[in-house]
DNA sequence: TGTACATCAGTGAACGCGCGTTCACTGATGTAC
DNA sequence: TGTACATCAGTGAACGCGCGTTCACTGATGTAC
Protein backbone atom coordinates (compact mmCIF):
# COMPACT_ATOMS: atom_id res chain seq x y z
CA UNK A 1 0.00 0.00 0.00
CA UNK A 2 2.91 1.90 0.15
CA UNK A 3 3.33 3.35 -3.57
CA UNK A 4 5.90 5.82 -3.89
CA UNK A 5 6.97 7.54 -6.71
CA UNK A 6 4.70 7.27 -9.84
CA UNK A 7 5.33 6.83 -13.89
CA UNK A 8 4.45 10.40 -15.46
CA UNK A 9 1.22 9.12 -16.37
CA UNK A 10 -0.04 8.19 -13.14
CA UNK A 11 0.85 12.18 -12.12
CA UNK A 12 -1.67 13.39 -14.83
CA UNK A 13 -4.26 10.90 -13.34
CA UNK A 14 -3.63 11.73 -10.18
CA UNK A 15 -3.81 15.36 -10.60
CA UNK A 16 -7.10 14.93 -12.49
CA UNK A 17 -8.46 12.76 -9.70
CA UNK A 18 -7.65 15.33 -6.98
CA UNK A 19 -9.51 17.94 -9.63
CA UNK A 20 -12.40 15.64 -9.76
CA UNK A 21 -12.64 15.28 -5.64
CA UNK A 22 -12.07 18.64 -4.93
CA UNK A 23 -14.70 20.24 -7.54
CA UNK A 24 -17.18 17.41 -5.64
CA UNK A 25 -16.24 18.16 -1.99
CA UNK A 26 -17.09 21.88 -2.95
CA UNK A 27 -20.37 21.36 -4.38
CA UNK A 28 -21.34 19.69 -1.55
CA UNK A 29 -20.03 21.08 1.52
CA UNK A 30 -18.63 24.33 0.49
CA UNK A 31 -15.30 25.63 0.13
CA UNK A 32 -14.64 26.05 3.56
CA UNK A 33 -15.89 22.93 4.66
CA UNK A 34 -13.33 20.51 2.67
CA UNK A 35 -9.88 20.19 3.64
CA UNK A 36 -7.36 19.61 1.74
CA UNK A 37 -6.43 16.41 3.77
CA UNK A 38 -10.16 15.07 2.75
CA UNK A 39 -9.51 16.06 -0.92
CA UNK A 40 -6.27 13.98 -1.25
CA UNK A 41 -7.97 11.17 0.46
CA UNK A 42 -10.76 10.76 -1.64
CA UNK A 43 -8.53 10.96 -4.54
CA UNK A 44 -6.85 7.86 -2.86
CA UNK A 45 -3.82 9.94 -1.73
CA UNK A 46 -1.69 11.59 1.56
CA UNK A 47 -1.92 15.17 2.52
CA UNK A 48 1.43 15.75 2.13
CA UNK A 49 1.40 15.25 -1.82
CA UNK A 50 -0.69 17.99 -2.47
CA UNK A 51 2.05 20.84 -2.23
CA UNK A 52 3.40 18.83 -5.52
CA UNK A 53 0.05 19.29 -7.63
CA UNK A 54 -1.09 22.88 -6.23
CA UNK A 55 0.99 25.92 -4.44
CA UNK A 56 -2.08 26.48 -1.80
CA UNK A 57 -5.47 25.32 -0.86
CA UNK A 58 -6.77 28.82 -3.11
CA UNK A 59 -5.26 27.58 -5.81
CA UNK A 60 -6.87 24.29 -5.84
CA UNK A 61 -10.51 26.22 -5.58
CA UNK A 62 -9.30 27.76 -8.90
CA UNK A 63 -8.64 25.34 -10.49
CA UNK A 64 -11.23 23.05 -9.57
CA UNK A 65 -13.83 25.62 -10.88
CA UNK A 66 -12.52 26.11 -14.15
CA UNK A 67 -12.32 21.64 -13.95
CA UNK A 68 -14.97 19.95 -15.99
CA UNK A 69 -15.56 16.74 -14.00
CA UNK A 70 -15.57 13.22 -15.12
CA UNK A 71 -18.90 12.43 -14.30
CA UNK A 72 -20.34 16.17 -15.78
CA UNK A 73 -18.74 15.10 -19.34
CA UNK A 74 -22.42 13.93 -20.74
CA UNK A 75 -24.05 16.99 -19.43
CA UNK A 76 -22.46 20.20 -20.41
CA UNK A 77 -24.04 22.51 -23.21
CA UNK A 78 -26.25 19.64 -24.97
CA UNK A 79 -28.12 20.17 -28.77
CA UNK A 80 -31.00 20.66 -26.79
CA UNK A 81 -31.24 22.68 -24.32
CA UNK A 82 -35.53 21.97 -23.59
CA UNK A 83 -34.10 18.88 -22.42
CA UNK A 84 -31.07 20.12 -20.77
CA UNK A 85 -33.32 22.44 -19.20
CA UNK A 86 -35.30 20.61 -18.15
CA UNK A 87 -32.65 18.14 -16.20
CA UNK A 88 -31.88 20.88 -14.42
CA UNK A 89 -34.89 21.76 -12.36
CA UNK A 90 -35.50 18.12 -11.59
CA UNK A 91 -35.10 16.62 -8.33
CA UNK A 92 -32.34 14.44 -9.13
CA UNK A 93 -30.21 17.40 -9.88
CA UNK A 94 -31.22 19.44 -7.10
CA UNK A 95 -30.55 15.76 -4.61
CA UNK A 96 -26.97 15.44 -6.53
CA UNK A 97 -24.88 18.61 -5.33
CA UNK A 98 -22.01 16.95 -6.00
CA UNK A 99 -22.43 16.96 -9.66
CA UNK A 100 -24.38 19.93 -9.78
CA UNK A 101 -23.86 23.19 -11.93
CA UNK A 102 -20.92 25.67 -9.85
CA UNK A 103 -23.58 28.53 -9.92
CA UNK A 104 -26.53 26.74 -8.16
CA UNK A 105 -23.84 24.53 -5.45
CA UNK A 106 -21.23 27.44 -4.96
CA UNK A 107 -22.79 30.92 -6.76
CA UNK A 108 -23.12 32.95 -3.45
CA UNK A 109 -19.64 31.77 -2.34
CA UNK A 110 -18.17 32.10 -6.18
CA UNK A 111 -18.89 35.58 -5.85
CA UNK A 112 -16.20 35.87 -2.92
CA UNK A 113 -13.60 34.04 -4.73
CA UNK A 114 -10.42 36.21 -6.83
CA UNK A 115 -11.21 37.89 -9.48
CA UNK A 116 -9.32 35.91 -11.51
CA UNK A 117 -11.65 32.64 -11.43
CA UNK A 118 -14.81 35.33 -11.30
CA UNK A 119 -13.46 35.66 -15.14
CA UNK A 120 -13.45 32.49 -15.89
CA UNK A 121 -16.73 31.86 -14.20
CA UNK A 122 -18.07 34.58 -16.04
CA UNK A 123 -16.68 33.25 -19.71
CA UNK A 124 -18.26 30.02 -18.81
CA UNK A 125 -21.88 32.04 -18.08
CA UNK A 126 -21.52 33.91 -21.23
CA UNK A 127 -21.14 30.92 -23.51
CA UNK A 128 -24.23 29.09 -21.55
CA UNK A 129 -26.23 32.29 -22.53
CA UNK A 130 -25.07 32.48 -25.89
CA UNK A 131 -25.68 28.43 -26.44
CA UNK A 132 -29.52 29.36 -25.03
CA UNK A 133 -29.96 32.42 -27.11
CA UNK A 134 -30.72 29.93 -29.89
CA UNK A 135 -33.37 28.32 -28.55
CA UNK A 136 -34.53 31.22 -26.68
CA UNK A 137 -38.50 32.53 -27.45
CA UNK A 138 -38.27 36.28 -29.18
CA UNK A 139 -38.62 37.32 -32.80
CA UNK A 140 -35.23 39.54 -32.72
CA UNK A 141 -31.94 38.23 -31.71
CA UNK A 142 -31.98 40.65 -28.48
CA UNK A 143 -35.11 39.86 -27.41
CA UNK A 144 -33.68 35.85 -27.49
CA UNK A 145 -30.76 36.50 -25.85
CA UNK A 146 -32.83 38.74 -23.05
CA UNK A 147 -34.71 35.96 -22.53
CA UNK A 148 -31.60 33.27 -22.64
CA UNK A 149 -30.43 35.23 -19.40
CA UNK A 150 -33.40 35.12 -17.76
CA UNK A 151 -33.72 31.52 -18.37
CA UNK A 152 -30.15 31.18 -16.68
CA UNK A 153 -31.48 33.16 -13.95
CA UNK A 154 -34.86 31.11 -13.36
CA UNK A 155 -32.34 27.57 -13.58
CA UNK A 156 -30.31 29.18 -10.91
CA UNK A 157 -32.32 30.74 -8.83
CA UNK A 158 -34.81 28.02 -8.67
CA UNK A 159 -32.40 25.34 -7.89
CA UNK A 160 -30.84 27.37 -4.91
CA UNK A 161 -34.20 28.26 -3.37
CA UNK A 162 -35.22 24.54 -3.71
CA UNK A 163 -32.26 23.49 -1.92
CA UNK A 164 -33.04 25.79 0.82
CA UNK A 165 -36.16 24.32 0.91
CA UNK A 166 -35.53 21.27 0.16
CA UNK A 167 -37.17 19.17 3.38
CA UNK A 168 -40.42 20.80 2.36
CA UNK A 169 -42.67 19.90 -0.48
CA UNK A 170 -42.46 23.97 -1.57
CA UNK A 171 -39.01 22.74 -2.98
CA UNK A 172 -41.04 20.51 -5.74
CA UNK A 173 -43.27 23.62 -6.73
CA UNK A 174 -40.36 25.63 -6.79
CA UNK A 175 -38.97 23.20 -9.64
CA UNK A 176 -42.10 22.89 -11.83
CA UNK A 177 -42.79 26.04 -11.53
CA UNK A 178 -39.27 27.29 -12.54
CA UNK A 179 -39.81 24.68 -15.36
CA UNK A 180 -42.99 25.55 -17.13
CA UNK A 181 -42.03 29.31 -16.81
CA UNK A 182 -39.00 29.32 -18.99
CA UNK A 183 -39.05 31.70 -21.84
CA UNK A 184 -37.32 29.14 -24.49
CA UNK A 185 -39.63 27.32 -26.95
CA UNK B 1 -13.46 53.05 28.10
CA UNK B 2 -13.42 49.96 30.38
CA UNK B 3 -17.92 49.47 31.34
CA UNK B 4 -18.77 46.51 32.92
CA UNK B 5 -22.43 45.41 33.83
CA UNK B 6 -24.49 47.58 31.82
CA UNK B 7 -28.80 48.08 32.07
CA UNK B 8 -31.12 45.47 31.05
CA UNK B 9 -32.20 47.95 28.40
CA UNK B 10 -28.22 48.08 27.02
CA UNK B 11 -28.11 43.99 26.93
CA UNK B 12 -31.16 44.26 24.24
CA UNK B 13 -29.62 46.72 22.42
CA UNK B 14 -26.43 44.75 23.00
CA UNK B 15 -28.32 41.64 21.42
CA UNK B 16 -29.52 44.01 18.35
CA UNK B 17 -26.31 44.78 17.17
CA UNK B 18 -24.74 41.33 17.39
CA UNK B 19 -27.17 40.54 15.40
CA UNK B 20 -27.35 43.32 13.32
CA UNK B 21 -23.31 42.97 12.61
CA UNK B 22 -23.25 39.51 12.44
CA UNK B 23 -26.41 39.94 9.81
CA UNK B 24 -24.02 42.07 7.51
CA UNK B 25 -20.91 40.32 7.90
CA UNK B 26 -22.15 36.69 6.96
CA UNK B 27 -23.60 38.65 4.29
CA UNK B 28 -20.71 40.35 3.15
CA UNK B 29 -18.36 37.59 3.58
CA UNK B 30 -19.90 34.31 3.96
CA UNK B 31 -20.63 32.31 6.96
CA UNK B 32 -17.13 30.50 7.32
CA UNK B 33 -15.07 34.11 6.93
CA UNK B 34 -16.48 35.92 9.51
CA UNK B 35 -14.76 35.47 12.98
CA UNK B 36 -16.87 35.75 16.61
CA UNK B 37 -14.91 38.30 17.16
CA UNK B 38 -15.24 40.44 14.28
CA UNK B 39 -19.07 40.15 15.13
CA UNK B 40 -18.61 41.27 18.38
CA UNK B 41 -16.14 44.02 17.30
CA UNK B 42 -18.38 45.49 14.70
CA UNK B 43 -21.20 45.58 17.70
CA UNK B 44 -19.01 47.40 19.75
CA UNK B 45 -18.12 44.72 22.51
CA UNK B 46 -15.50 42.50 23.04
CA UNK B 47 -15.46 38.96 22.04
CA UNK B 48 -15.58 37.07 25.35
CA UNK B 49 -19.06 38.39 26.18
CA UNK B 50 -20.45 36.52 22.83
CA UNK B 51 -21.33 33.83 25.18
CA UNK B 52 -23.76 35.28 27.09
CA UNK B 53 -25.72 35.66 24.26
CA UNK B 54 -25.46 32.73 22.38
CA UNK B 55 -24.64 29.74 23.05
CA UNK B 56 -21.87 28.96 20.01
CA UNK B 57 -21.30 30.74 16.32
CA UNK B 58 -24.01 28.06 15.25
CA UNK B 59 -26.56 29.39 17.30
CA UNK B 60 -25.28 33.06 16.11
CA UNK B 61 -25.80 32.18 12.35
CA UNK B 62 -29.13 30.36 13.35
CA UNK B 63 -30.62 33.51 14.88
CA UNK B 64 -28.72 36.05 11.92
CA UNK B 65 -30.41 34.05 9.64
CA UNK B 66 -34.31 34.63 11.43
CA UNK B 67 -33.01 38.66 11.78
CA UNK B 68 -34.23 41.11 10.24
CA UNK B 69 -31.76 43.87 10.27
CA UNK B 70 -32.40 47.46 10.99
CA UNK B 71 -31.07 48.93 7.66
CA UNK B 72 -33.49 47.03 5.89
CA UNK B 73 -36.54 47.20 7.80
CA UNK B 74 -38.22 50.08 5.12
CA UNK B 75 -37.61 47.29 2.22
CA UNK B 76 -39.56 43.96 3.17
CA UNK B 77 -42.67 43.14 1.23
CA UNK B 78 -43.93 46.93 0.41
CA UNK B 79 -46.80 47.22 -1.26
CA UNK B 80 -45.95 47.69 -4.78
CA UNK B 81 -44.03 44.63 -6.12
CA UNK B 82 -42.86 46.08 -9.42
CA UNK B 83 -40.98 48.50 -8.03
CA UNK B 84 -39.93 46.22 -5.26
CA UNK B 85 -38.71 44.16 -8.23
CA UNK B 86 -37.08 46.85 -10.13
CA UNK B 87 -35.05 47.99 -6.23
CA UNK B 88 -33.90 44.45 -6.25
CA UNK B 89 -32.39 43.87 -9.98
CA UNK B 90 -30.56 46.98 -9.48
CA UNK B 91 -26.32 47.51 -9.11
CA UNK B 92 -27.07 49.39 -5.90
CA UNK B 93 -28.51 46.16 -4.58
CA UNK B 94 -25.86 43.93 -5.92
CA UNK B 95 -23.17 46.25 -4.61
CA UNK B 96 -24.70 46.55 -1.09
CA UNK B 97 -24.50 42.91 -0.42
CA UNK B 98 -24.08 43.75 3.28
CA UNK B 99 -27.86 44.79 3.28
CA UNK B 100 -29.03 42.38 0.53
CA UNK B 101 -31.78 39.60 0.27
CA UNK B 102 -30.40 36.33 2.33
CA UNK B 103 -31.34 34.52 -0.52
CA UNK B 104 -29.07 35.90 -2.96
CA UNK B 105 -26.42 36.84 -0.73
CA UNK B 106 -26.23 33.57 1.10
CA UNK B 107 -28.18 30.90 -0.73
CA UNK B 108 -25.51 28.15 -1.23
CA UNK B 109 -24.21 28.39 1.93
CA UNK B 110 -27.98 28.73 3.73
CA UNK B 111 -28.62 25.51 1.74
CA UNK B 112 -26.32 24.04 3.88
CA UNK B 113 -27.15 25.02 7.50
CA UNK B 114 -29.35 22.91 9.89
CA UNK B 115 -33.11 22.19 8.87
CA UNK B 116 -34.22 24.41 11.52
CA UNK B 117 -33.35 27.51 9.74
CA UNK B 118 -33.62 26.16 6.29
CA UNK B 119 -37.27 25.55 7.69
CA UNK B 120 -37.31 29.53 8.59
CA UNK B 121 -36.25 30.43 5.44
CA UNK B 122 -38.87 28.14 3.78
CA UNK B 123 -41.35 30.37 5.79
CA UNK B 124 -39.59 33.29 4.47
CA UNK B 125 -39.60 32.48 1.45
CA UNK B 126 -43.58 31.17 1.03
CA UNK B 127 -44.69 34.50 2.34
CA UNK B 128 -42.64 36.18 -0.56
CA UNK B 129 -44.22 34.36 -3.13
CA UNK B 130 -47.49 34.61 -1.44
CA UNK B 131 -46.58 38.51 -1.67
CA UNK B 132 -45.66 38.51 -5.28
CA UNK B 133 -48.74 36.09 -6.44
CA UNK B 134 -50.84 39.32 -5.62
CA UNK B 135 -48.66 41.46 -8.24
CA UNK B 136 -47.97 38.29 -10.76
CA UNK B 137 -49.14 37.88 -14.29
CA UNK B 138 -52.20 35.19 -15.01
CA UNK B 139 -55.64 34.76 -15.30
CA UNK B 140 -56.12 32.33 -12.53
CA UNK B 141 -54.45 32.47 -9.46
CA UNK B 142 -52.40 28.43 -9.99
CA UNK B 143 -50.98 30.95 -13.12
CA UNK B 144 -50.51 33.82 -10.84
CA UNK B 145 -48.36 31.41 -7.92
CA UNK B 146 -46.54 30.15 -10.60
CA UNK B 147 -45.34 32.87 -12.19
CA UNK B 148 -44.66 34.49 -8.59
CA UNK B 149 -42.48 31.61 -8.05
CA UNK B 150 -40.60 32.10 -11.55
CA UNK B 151 -40.30 35.76 -10.85
CA UNK B 152 -38.77 35.26 -7.08
CA UNK B 153 -36.16 32.68 -8.73
CA UNK B 154 -35.11 34.92 -11.81
CA UNK B 155 -34.10 37.78 -9.24
CA UNK B 156 -32.81 35.48 -6.79
CA UNK B 157 -30.81 34.27 -9.41
CA UNK B 158 -30.20 36.90 -11.58
CA UNK B 159 -28.62 38.79 -8.59
CA UNK B 160 -26.21 35.80 -7.80
CA UNK B 161 -24.77 35.55 -11.50
CA UNK B 162 -24.99 39.36 -11.54
CA UNK B 163 -22.32 39.42 -8.38
CA UNK B 164 -20.42 36.50 -9.69
CA UNK B 165 -19.72 38.47 -13.22
CA UNK B 166 -19.65 42.17 -11.50
CA UNK B 167 -16.41 42.80 -13.23
CA UNK B 168 -18.25 42.37 -16.52
CA UNK B 169 -20.35 44.47 -18.32
CA UNK B 170 -22.33 41.25 -18.87
CA UNK B 171 -23.07 41.96 -14.53
CA UNK B 172 -25.61 44.92 -15.49
CA UNK B 173 -26.81 43.02 -18.64
CA UNK B 174 -27.98 40.57 -16.55
CA UNK B 175 -29.68 43.16 -14.31
CA UNK B 176 -31.78 44.65 -17.33
CA UNK B 177 -32.37 41.24 -18.98
CA UNK B 178 -34.10 39.58 -15.32
CA UNK B 179 -35.84 42.84 -14.63
CA UNK B 180 -37.56 42.89 -18.67
CA UNK B 181 -38.40 39.21 -18.11
CA UNK B 182 -40.17 39.26 -14.75
CA UNK B 183 -44.02 37.95 -14.90
CA UNK B 184 -45.24 40.44 -12.68
CA UNK B 185 -47.57 43.33 -14.05
C1' DT C 1 -34.78 59.03 49.85
C1' DG C 2 -30.38 57.09 51.01
C1' DT C 3 -27.05 53.30 51.91
C1' DA C 4 -25.07 48.45 51.58
C1' DC C 5 -24.66 44.69 48.99
C1' DA C 6 -25.56 41.01 45.53
C1' DT C 7 -25.97 40.26 40.77
C1' DC C 8 -24.38 39.54 36.36
C1' DA C 9 -23.01 41.80 31.45
C1' DG C 10 -18.96 42.58 29.73
C1' DT C 11 -13.58 42.19 29.71
C1' DG C 12 -9.42 40.18 28.05
C1' DA C 13 -6.04 36.60 28.82
C1' DA C 14 -5.57 31.86 27.99
C1' DC C 15 -6.61 27.27 26.07
C1' DG C 16 -6.73 23.76 22.71
C1' DC C 17 -8.26 21.84 18.50
C1' DG C 18 -8.21 21.75 13.53
C1' DC C 19 -6.30 22.67 9.39
C1' DG C 20 -3.07 24.59 5.97
C1' DT C 21 1.55 23.98 5.17
C1' DT C 22 6.45 22.09 5.58
C1' DC C 23 9.98 18.70 5.39
C1' DA C 24 13.03 14.66 5.82
C1' DC C 25 12.47 10.43 3.96
C1' DT C 26 11.19 6.42 0.67
C1' DG C 27 11.54 3.69 -3.21
C1' DA C 28 9.69 3.01 -8.02
C1' DT C 29 10.53 5.21 -12.41
C1' DG C 30 13.21 6.11 -16.05
C1' DT C 31 17.76 7.41 -17.84
C1' DA C 32 22.81 6.77 -18.84
C1' DC C 33 26.04 3.61 -20.22
C1' DT D 1 19.17 -5.94 -23.40
C1' DG D 2 20.89 -5.44 -18.78
C1' DT D 3 22.76 -2.85 -14.76
C1' DA D 4 23.70 1.32 -11.73
C1' DC D 5 22.11 5.39 -10.28
C1' DA D 6 19.65 9.89 -10.06
C1' DT D 7 15.20 11.80 -9.92
C1' DC D 8 11.14 13.11 -7.84
C1' DA D 9 5.86 11.81 -6.65
C1' DG D 10 4.09 10.53 -2.74
C1' DT D 11 4.32 9.59 2.57
C1' DG D 12 3.34 10.85 7.20
C1' DA D 13 5.03 13.24 11.24
C1' DA D 14 5.39 17.77 12.85
C1' DC D 15 4.63 22.80 13.06
C1' DG D 16 2.23 26.93 14.01
C1' DC D 17 -1.44 30.05 13.34
C1' DG D 18 -6.24 31.27 13.82
C1' DC D 19 -10.41 30.87 15.81
C1' DG D 20 -14.12 29.08 18.80
C1' DT D 21 -14.62 28.71 23.47
C1' DT D 22 -13.63 29.20 28.61
C1' DC D 23 -12.90 31.57 32.85
C1' DA D 24 -11.42 34.54 36.72
C1' DC D 25 -12.24 39.09 37.31
C1' DT D 26 -14.50 43.92 37.31
C1' DG D 27 -17.60 47.27 38.61
C1' DA D 28 -22.16 49.46 37.37
C1' DT D 29 -26.91 48.18 38.01
C1' DG D 30 -30.61 47.46 40.68
C1' DT D 31 -32.57 45.54 44.94
C1' DA D 32 -33.29 45.10 50.04
C1' DC D 33 -33.79 47.58 54.01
Amino acid sequence: MTVMKVSREQVVENRRRILDAAAQLFRERGFDNVTVAEVMSAAGLTHGGFYGHFDSKEALINAAMGHEQVDRRDRTLPENIAIYADGYLSSKHRDNIGVSCQFSSLGTEAARVSPEVRHTLTESMRKQIEAFSAAAEGATPQERRRNAIAALSTMVGGMVLARIASDDPLSDEILSAARESLPLE
